[in-house]
DNA sequence: GGCAGAATTGATAACGTTACCAACGCGCTC
DNA sequence: GAGCGCGTTGGTAACGTTATCAATTCTGCC
């Protein structure tokens, strides 16, 4: 066949109704599958349609309908397993009610995240999911104002009256941590990607997000709740990238009076940790404990297995897009919070403190 | 401020006109930024789109210019770190050009596949990425006609006449299996999670993925390089759970003249496989060797570090997105396939064949 | 055999944008 | 001073579907 046939007009209703018959209207209601027609219409259309090669054209029926079949997704990047799980899991539940998902990845910009909100609300999606980066809402009620519902994911946005799927991140962490405490722990480490310390620094611009915060705040509960003193807290925020987080870790275990216990907050620190870790020789759990938050499945691979706070990722997101699709459909319930439960998985990266605490070195090459 | 405002009409181009005292052409002239217009006007019309918060409707767009900005990608499941990684490439060329991305996961089913590829085209998104799992391009045939450019991403289509984006699978792979004969391994097994064996048989339904028959093929031309005979191939299809993966690799591992170099196709065969390796307490590379297929983000952190095949993931999302929108922008040029290079990347969990192959024992407990 | 009521049918008006074209006013040239 | 050209403007016809409503045909029943 040629590379390209010419470029005909796509076939439409009117052409069928035509081919076959009958009237445009009702045409349209058998190819629509509404209203009502006999069975001898019904073959008519349904055969003049196969014949001409009809499909319908989604777009203009949206023009009338008002429904896009579709939500917008807005996380912080697919590339991480958190968010790629997470998408799954809306896209599974969208697919079931006959919804398909535009994604848009935010990289934890602000701005990019509006921006894609706005096309979205141009778009017309019927809802919107996202993992909001931004610390105000005003595009989100924006998109509220136009009709297009909206849930958060992961994290909570303060001020904004928005249904939102999260776990407890505070109370996870600070049960995690205070298993450090419990095992005499007391100079305990807390690596994040990001969070809006009290000291200012933000290495990654804007970033502000919930999550973090709340984990370093379970953190910080579980250290008073030991009686450990505020000025013994550690914490690094390390910006996205495995390579920072890494260069922090490595910095702070080669340190005086390094810590023995080290939280990681997310995936993208956890992976930089271990990197620092192995690069410095330090046998885990002898000379540092490790705990992660959220599992990932390299977790079980690697010697010793790291223990981890488990979240239903997937679970999370069915939920999101579970409530958005009611929400479409009309529930007009006041919008909440849903607070799924973590697990503590205790593996072996865990253990006492070290009698002597080794001193580390950074490799010399 | 009330959880609901009501219901009220949108704002629309005849709104502004009105509101900014112009005709609808005007006001829409300024709006869609297409036409001319003189400042006075340009202002008088953007204040009052600002002040009746007017925002485009996209899809009456869409149905007047026949472009939606959208391009659909159909990948098998997202959260496999392969496809999220593509899939974030695609969506990074894509939002550069103004597009974004509409995501189906397949599971490798071809039924799932052409109902995506369906909806897709109702939709009328602009142009389609596919990762194909379906043998046939009947579905993509109809796009194509229906005037949406196709481009095949990480698998080639037999008989289908489209641009497709992978890389050497078949070279890469009987490379990398070479420096198994070349070290003296001659039990060398492939495990992959599907492929249509002469055997017929398939523990995935339907699954023919190209990308796995080029591997297995790959591994077939290096053993016959080496002269090992045809009837000492050991290849383990199945299916895609990391769970059956380790069932195949323990029973293989734990039967009589096991083989001493594993090469897994695939991530998640690649998990699996380790998991089970694990399990039988196998030393790597003492008792097995290994080399997998595409890198992943953790196989620097187990020890010894995993050796494999590594492939410009993201490149190749965005190289099909790139593709893609030049063929939408009009791009006549024939299809072609266009192959990117792998790297092998040597780390440590390659060794010389054993000098007693010791008998590996599937656990006790 | 006739009539009420239901089922079926078709013409036509939306939906909100862009495309097209004619009309207008202004400055400039010959 | 008349005419030409160009930037600006507004009316109106698409785009392809669903919604509305009246007209028509069929069905069952007295």
């Amino acid at each position: 066949m040629p590379p390209e046939s010419q470029p005909r007009r796509r076939v439409t209703i009117p052409d069928v109704a035509r081919h076959a018959g009958v009237g445009q209207a009702t045409a349209a209601r058998v190819l629509g599958g509404y209203g009502s027609a006999s069975a001898a219409t019904r073959e008519r259309v349904l055969a003049a349609a196969a014949e001409l090669g009809y499909s319908t054209n989604a777009v203009a029926r949206s023009m009338i309908s008002g429904r896009t079949d579709t939500l917008g997704v807005v996380v912080a990047d697919v590339e991480n397993a958190y968010f790629a799980r997470a998408v799954r899991g809306i896209a599974d539940v969208a697919a079931k009610a006959g919804l398909q998902a535009i994604l848009a990845n935010s990289d934890e910009d602000s701005e990019k995240e509006k921006a894609a909100v706005q096309l979205f609300i141009e778009r017309r999606v019927d809802g919107l999911v996202v993992a909001p980066a931004a610390t105000d809402d005003e595009h989100l009620a924006r998109a509220v104002s136009a009709g297009i519902p909206v849930v958060l994911l992961d994290r909570v946005l303060a001020g904004a009256t928005l249904d939102t799927v999260v776990v407890d991140n505070r109370g996870a962490v600070k049960a995690a941590v205070t298993r450090f405490t419990e095992a005499g722990h007391t100079r305990i480490a807390v690596i994040t990607s990001a969070m809006p310390g009290d000291d200012g620094i933000r290495l990654a611009p804007g970033a502000d997000i919930w999550t973090t915060t709340e984990r370093v705040a379970g953190y910080r509960q579980a250290l008073r709740a030991a009686g450990i003193p505020r000025s013994a807290e550690l914490i690094r925020h390390t910006g996205y990238e495995r390579g920072w987080a890494r260069s922090a870790v490595l910095e702070l275990m080669t340190s005086r009076d390094r810590p023995t216990a080290l939280f990681t907050t997310d995936n993208v620190a956890t992976l930089g940790t271990l990197d620092a870790l192995l690069d410095l020789d330090a046998r885990i759990p002898g000379d540092v404990s490790v705990i992660g938050f959220d599992d990932a499945e390299w977790t079980t691979l690697i010697r010793p297995r790291l223990s981890v706070v488990s979240q239903p990722v997937q679970e999370l997101g069915g939920l999101a897009a579970d409530i958005l699709i009611r929400r479409i459909n009309g529930a007009a319930a006041r919008p909440r919070r849903h607070t799924l439960n973590t697990t503590y998985i205790a593996r072996e990266s865990t253990g006492p403190v070290p009698a002597r605490v080794r001193r580390l070195r950074a490799p010399t090459d």
